[in-house]
DNA sequence: GTCGACTCGGGTAATTCGGGTC
DNA sequence: AATGTCCGAATTACCCGAGTCG
């Protein structure tokens, strides 16, 4: 249980270059383990008493905050989700963030990490829930740890410049943030400029944003529908509205069954933000050759 | 997230030579972190905070890590509601941060931003969708804009470390982020540990909450009232539970009427964030230097 | 054994230190 | 009393060809 990290992971731990540390090496001030090769491999422990000693503040504790976890097995998915459900009932907001991050720094896309770790963990605190295992409260907290590490995630982001917009949001009395943002994320991620209108939109209201903005895109994330026949009704409607813009509506959701999806009409249907990825790729390939529009800057009276 | 400045940049940003800038460093004015080598590193956290309460005039934001503003005009508050509005409903987010950062930077206390910007313009928008002059979808937009504003916001305060601890939250059924996330960032302000358990939550969750936390108070923000009786019991059965924990409970929101408040119990009422702060900071002094086993003064109106 | 990613070591440019002076 | 400017020495950041890791 002895894991080593690099110089560079340690380094961007505390945020100085990597020259800095190898010199602090070198200097005695940490004391490292040598490879074979002559490779610099710092003990955890060796590195967390150097922060403390320096009483350096921690820039990216991504590497450090987590105790007892091989960092080359870190940055494997698999387990991520249930270390995160452990974390977020802890109410240990530092480690979940370290799990978001370390996998968004190794390079995994967003909608695999929403997918396979977000997702699932909060599937998994459901399912504490219902065995009694965990509190409301808990499981509320920890939905607000998720908002501000997707808050977090999303200013690291490159602002979108493509001309492709997005809509999104959830439908009234849906008052889940937390999966509807993160398609918002993953639609930037793959290069929309998607706009998240909010939760709880009226369909009527939702079509007057269609008309008003023209996007090439509307996304509806639906995690809770009140009621179904006035959710199949609104959305064949909204459809039509859309169908005249050229708008594709895009949708998705736990609370899709397939029961519903049968009644209603869409442009596409995503089962995990992985799907909605892929699909936002393709459609922005085919757009952007379609029409070849000219980057108008748009004047509001 | 805990960036750190070197004395250039910080000095570049408010405008003063580095010798300056060093001297306030060493006589105490700003707190740094060392590296090993010896070099200071200020907290962009503790930048802020120095800027704020000097009232130093900040030349160029960016390099604080904050939007650019251009800081010269409307340190006043007055019209900044009514400017908000406009560039809320304009989708326009980067000017929004702007009147905030800008009223923030110039050491306006948070509680009053808020009251007197950010709720202001609210309000002012949902007089305008009663006269049918922005939708519905509009103001849901706002309100996004309006998280990330505070997220943005809440990861550049100091984080606290005093030893008092809050929880908050809103009743089930109460969707209001807003609000309640305006007071956990003013709590944290004034010095509190602070934390948002989240929105729509049961009372009895919060009882637990609060047993197994044992905060020295815990605030409501109360938006909407979907039953009134529940409501008034709930709370009420709360209070006994926080009172045995010696946890004052503290309410506020646009939903409490007079009516409704003559039959609640309570610890303190807040008509505004800036009584909340107030009182936050009037309760933090008073349970600080008392914090002695049973005796425990206690006011009641 | 191949291969991509990482690390080594060392050199160089840019910053920062502390102190003295204006 | 406080600020801005200047300086040599020390520290840090960036770069790159060769070697190592997994």
């Amino acid at each position: 249980m002895n894991q080593l990290l690099s110089p560079r992971q340690v380094a961007a731990a505390i945020g100085v270059s990597e020259s800095s540390l190898k010199r602090w090496c070198d200097q005695g001030l940490l004391s490292t383990v040598k490879t074979a090769g002559g490779h610099r491999r710092i003990p955890v422990q060796e590195a967390l008493r150097f922060v403390r000693e320096q009483n350096y503040a921690v820039v990216e504790p991504r590497l450090l905050a987590m105790p007892g976890t091989d960092n080359r097995k870190a940055r494997r998915i698999e387990n991520c989700a249930q270390r995160m459900v452990e974390e977020l009932l802890g109410n240990n907001e530092q480690a979940c963030q370290a799990i978001v991050f370390d996998l968004f720094l190794a390079g995994q896309p967003v909608s695999q990490i929403f997918d396979e770790v977000i997702s699932l963990a909060f599937r998994m605190i459901g399912e504490k829930w219902e065995r009694h295992e965990a509190e409301v409260y808990q499981e509320r907290c920890s939905c607000q740890i998720a908002l501000r590490i997707l808050h977090e995630l999303r200013s690291k982001q490159t602002p979108p410049d493509s001309g492709l917009v997005a809509l999104g949001a959830t439908i009234e009395g849906d008052q889940y943030s937390l999966p509807v943002m993160m398609s918002e994320i993953v639609l930037r991620a793959a290069g929309w400029d998607a706009r998240l209108l909010g939760s709880s939109i009226p369909f009527d209201s939702m079509a007057k944003a269609i008309q008003q903005h023209k996007p090439e895109m509307f996304w509806l994330s639906v995690s809770f529908v009140p009621d179904e026949s006035a959710f199949i009704a609104g959305l064949n409607r909204l459809f039509e509205v859309a169908s005249k813009l050229n708008t594709a509506v895009v949708i998705g959701g736990r609370a899709l069954t397939t029961e519903i999806r049968t009644r209603l009409r869409y442009s596409a249907f995503c089962d995990t933000l992985r799907h909605l990825e892929e699909f936002a790729k393709t459609l922005r390939r085919r757009t952007e050759v379609g029409p070849k529009k000219t980057h108008k800057p748009r004047k509001k009276g």
